[in-house]
DNA sequence: TTGCAATAGTTGCAAACTCAACTAACTACT
DNA sequence: AGTAGTTAGTTGAGTTTGCAACTATTGCAA
């Protein structure tokens, strides 16, 4: 029914929506599309990926105890098959370091340097500005609501696994 | 405040979030990795990549017109810096036609072919019901909502649009 | 009409990603 | 102990991206 949809603009689509799920689909796509570009760019001032950021505050969220190679893939946002490889740089770049001594001799452990702590540091404070974009322009209540939008959104995507 | 989070469980962070916006953020992050993920399974079983389909439908959208190559690239939900070779992949395989014959002969103008059309006539279908899954669990007003909501997201930060 | 800047696309190369083996280590069963 | 099955992580090969440089046109202006 809207007449306008600044969506359409944005991607110059000249047809309707079928729907309000595919309206909500393309919506949930796109504004995520800015929300990683204001993201990428901040952290690329500091000469590293949101990937490779992400890492680093995941690994100081798990302080001296440390995280297994794997468990840190676990707990990304964005998906990153190349976790190895990914760890690899931060170590070479002397952010992280990699310790295979455990119980399990399987695992690695993963733990932030003081170098990468002193990095993420210094980023920080770009980043909660940056997170700002996410609910700028929403009162507290809308923001609320939204979470609560995306979050059901998901849980009912998590229901139907396999894509049959 | 929130005392359950899913948000929380499903990237296994422990820490709390530092506002409501960096919850919103990465709420829509989070969502979008998996509404790309339900998206990606379905083209895929139809050996194309999520960018390819979304070329071929604009490209069905332009009709008999066609569009220029870099007018394909500006319509896309997610960023396509290499629209070139996406459109030579889907040329050879036959699924896309182009020339460059206008009055502006700089300009290369593509168009979808038959089998174009027939392969995403095939898609179609299954693309609708992959996106119910942005509308998955809401009701219809909360639907619109939640584009509202993003809308106005969006809206914020396109006016702020170099990341100072 | 010559010259300079802007536009439309292409291409080369290095970095990044995917996928599928592959190794090493642990578990459980006999 | 011996061996089959899992789990953790790495590595190699092929493909795809991301950037920047480059060509071909066109537009504008002196």
């Amino acid at each position: 029914m809207s007449k306008r949809s600044s969506l359409r603009d944005e991607i110059k689509q000249t047809r309707r929506f079928r729907s309000a799920s595919e309206e909500a689909t393309l919506s949930i796509m796109r504004t995520a599309t800015l929300v990683r570009r204001e993201f990428t760019a901040v952290v690329e001032r500091f000469d590293i990926t949101p990937a490779q950021y992400n890492v680093l505050r995941i690994l100081r969220g798990a302080g001296e105890t440390g995280l297994p190679t794997l468990a840190v893939r676990d707990r990304l946002i964005e998906e990153a098959p190349g976790i190895t490889r990914l760890l690899d740089k931060l170590e070479s770049a002397g952010l992280v370091r990699r310790e295979r001594t455990t119980p399990d001799r399987r695992q690695v452990i993963c733990f932030i340097t003081s170098k990468g702590l002193a990095l993420i540091k210094r980023i920080d404070p770009r980043i909660v500005e940056a997170d700002q974009v996410g609910g700028a322009g929403l009162t507290p209540a809308e923001r609320k609501q939204l979470i609560v939008l995306l979050e059901k959104v998901r849980g009912s995507m998590l229901d139907l696994p396999s894509p049959t």
